[in-house]
DNA sequence: GAAATCGTTGCTCATATGAGCACCAGTGGC
DNA sequence: GCCACTGGTGCTCATATGAGCAACGATTTC
C-alpha cells in the first residue's frame, strides 16, 4: 500500500472511527509511533483538515503570520464569510478587540468613515469607563452626502465616547482645505491644536484606509473630485489612510495635497504603540498592504481572505522572519 | 462570553494554535475539564470539523451506520467526489474490497453491465489465483449495442478471471426469452444448467443494480423495449438485479417477466453469506434502497451521496437498532 | 416547603500520545 | 571498498487527555 494511503486508513480510523494510534497499528501491521508520524504527515499534507465552522471563529494560524511577516504586535482575522457580511463580521471582531484592549485606553484616537461607524454600531454599551474619544482627522463640516446618514463622522465618535460613558472630543475642521494657507491658519487656530494635541497623546489609534477611486467617503462628501481621484492614483495612490493619499509603499503621493489636508500625521500613527487598522474587503487589499508594510499599523483587524493575500503575496518587504506557522493536534 | 463562543475559542486555541488544554483552561478561566468538555461539544455539535480529503478515503462513519440500520456484514463508503468520478472511485473501491475479500472465493458470481465493467478494469491484475467466475445472468448472445463496447457480458467476466489467472465460466443465454417455455428449455439444457448449479454454489456474488428506465442495459441492448420499461415502472419498478425488476420492497415487479428470464434467482443472492452490491449515483438510490432494505446484498459498496440517502430516510423497515455512530478524536 | 431529578463541576486515575534519542539501512562520494 | 550522511524506525519517558465518579446547585414536582 503506498504511504499516502496509508496515511488515509490511519487518518480515516483515528478521526472518523476513533480508534487508538495503538489499534490503528495493530489493523495496518506497524506500530503505534508510525501511526502517529503518519497523522502527523496527513495532517500537514492537508489530506486531513480540521476547520472551526462559526461566524466569530478566528483564523489564529494566519494572525501568527501576519504578526511574524509584518511584526505586528497583534492580528485579529476572521473568517471568510459565505455572503458579504465580511465587513459585518470584521466590525464586530474590531469592536471586540477594542473592548477588550489593555490596558484601557484613557484617549482614543479614532478616524471616521462607513467601517468605523460599523464598528461603533458593533461596540457593547460599557465596554470601558471615562474614555476619551479624539477624531483624528477633519470631516464634520460638509454637510454629509445623502447615503453617509447617521454614520457621519461625529456621530461615530459620540456613539463609540457614549458607549464607553465618556466623552467625544471632535475635530472641528474640514478634512481638506482648498489652500495650504488656510490650512495653516485653522490648525494654528486654539481649539482645533489643542484636539489635535490631546489626538498626539492618545494611548491607542483606531482607524480604517479608503481605496483611492470614486467610491471613497472623500469623494462621497465632496472633498475630493472624481478627476482629483484619479490624478492621485496615476501619481500611483493605492488609498488613504486619514484623508492622507498613500502609494503602495506608504509614502504620501502629493505632499501639496497633504499641506491642506487636516489631522494627525502618518508619524503619530507608525510611533504610536497601538494603532490599530480595520479593514475588510477584496477592493481593500492593495491598501491594507501598503498600511501594514508601512508600519502604519500595529495591530490589524481583518478578514481571512485579506489575510491570505496580505501573506502569501511576497511583493512585502520581508525582513521579518517567516517562520512556519505549522498548525498541531494533539 | 456565551456558551457557544466559549466553545469557539476552545476550539481554536486547541486546533489552530495548537495550545494545550491546560493552557486554554488557564487563559478561559476555567478549568482544563471543562475545556476538554467544551472541545468535545464543539466536536458533536459541528462547530470543529474534521474531514479526509482524498479521493480514496472512507467514510467510516456512514459505514458503520449503514451496517446497523440495515444488518449488512459490511460497508464501504467513499467520499463524493466533486465531478462525476463517482462512479470511477466507487468501482475501485469495489476492485478493492473484491481483492482484499477473506477468505478469498473460490467461485465468483458476477452480473453485467456498466458498473461491473468498471470494477473490471480498476481490478489489479494478480488479485487472486484460481478463482472461477461465473455469470449468474444470461446476456452474451444478442450483439451489443455501439456504445458498450469492450466492456459486454463475456469480457467483463473474463477481465476478472484473467487478472485472477482463472477461468471463466459464461452463460450460454439471452438474459430475456420471448416465451416462458424457450426460457424453461434453455435452463434445462445441460451447459445452461451446469452453468447455474455452479453459479448457486458461488461463495461470493458481486453485482450492480439497475434503474428502472429508457437508460437501462436491458433496454439498450435490446431486451426489453422503453414501453416494456414504463409498464414496469407502472407496476411499481425502481430497477433491476441480475436482470430481474424490483419494487421498492425489493419484490418481483412482474413474475411473468421474471419467468422469461435467465440466471439465479433473488433467493440465491439473499441466502449468499457475501453478496456485494456495488452502486453509485443519485440516480441510484431509489434500487439502492430496495435493494438494501430487502436483504438482497450483505455488502454495499457506495458514494457518500447514496449512503447518506439511504440512511438520512427513515422509510426502510428499522429492525435494526439505530446506535449513536459518534465520531471520537483523540 | 420538601423531595426528587437533572445537569454541571472538580476531581482521581488509567491511558493515549508526542518529544527526544539511539540505532539501522540504504546511498553516494571518494 | 569505506565512510559520512540522511531518512526512517523503535524505543523511553514525561505529559496531555478522557472516563468515571462524587458532590453540588438548580429546577421541577408533589
Amino acid at each position: 500500500m503506498s504511504d499516502e494511503l496509508l496515511m488515509v486508513r490511519a487518518a480515516e480510523l483515528y478521526y472518523e472511527d476513533g480508534k487508538t494510534q495503538d489499534e490503528i497499528g495493530a489493523l495496518l501491521r506497524t506500530t503505534r509511533w508510525k501511526v502517529g508520524r503518519l497523522l502527523a504527515k496527513a495532517r500537514d499534507r492537508g489530506i486531513v483538515r480540521i476547520e472551526i465552522v462559526h461566524p466569530r471563529a478566528r483564523r489564529l494560524s494566519l494572525e501568527r503570520l501576519l504578526r511574524e511577516q509584518y511584526g505586528l504586535a497583534d492580528a485579529i482575522v476572521v473568517p471568510a464569510a459565505d455572503d458579504a457580511d465580511v465587513q459585518a463580521s470584521v466590525s464586530r471582531a474590531a469592536a471586540d478587540y477594542l473592548a477588550a484592549l489593555r490596558p484601557i485606553p484613557r484617549v482614543l484616537g479614532i478616524s471616521w468613515g462607513r467601517t468605523l461607524s460599523a464598528v461603533a454600531d458593533r461596540l457593547t454599551p460599557g465596554w470601558a469607563n471615562e474614555v476619551r474619544v479624539v477624531q483624528i482627522n477633519g470631516g464634520i463640516s460638509l454637510s454629509s452626502a445623502p447615503g453617509a446618514g447617521a454614520g457621519s463622522a461625529a456621530s461615530t465618535a459620540a456613539l463609540i465616547a457614549h458607549k464607553a460613558g465618556g466623552q467625544a472630543i471632535l475635530l472641528p475642521s474640514p478634512a481638506i482645505l482648498e489652500h495650504a494657507a488656510t490650512k495653516a491658519a485653522i490648525e494654528s487656530d486654539r481649539t482645533v491644536a489643542g484636539v489635535l494635541e490631546l489626538a498626539k497623546t492618545a494611548t491607542a489609534f483606531l482607524f480604517s484606509a479608503g481605496v483611492a477611486d470614486g467610491s471613497s467617503v472623500l469623494v462621497e462628501s465632496g472633498y475630493l473630485s472624481a478627476a482629483d481621484v484619479d490624478e492621485l492614483v496615476q501619481q500611483g495612490a493605492v488609498g488613504d489612510v486619514v484623508g492622507r493619499f498613500i502609494n503602495a509603499e506608504g509614502e504620501i503621493v502629493d505632499p501639496a495635497l497633504d499641506a491642506r489636508t487636516v489631522g494627525v500625521g502618518h508619524d503619530v500613527l507608525r510611533e504610536a504603540s497601538t494603532s490599530v487598522l480595520v479593514i475588510a474587503g477584496r477592493s481593500k487589499h492593495p491598501v491594507a498592504r501598503a498600511v501594514v508594510s508601512s508600519g502604519l499599523c500595529s495591530v490589524i483587524v481583518t478578514d481571512e481572505e485579506t489575510a491570505r493575500a496580505l501573506t502569501q503575496d511576497s511583493a512585502h518587504g520581508a525582513s521579518h522572519g517567516t517562520e512556519q506557522g505549522a498548525s498541531h493536534v494533539a
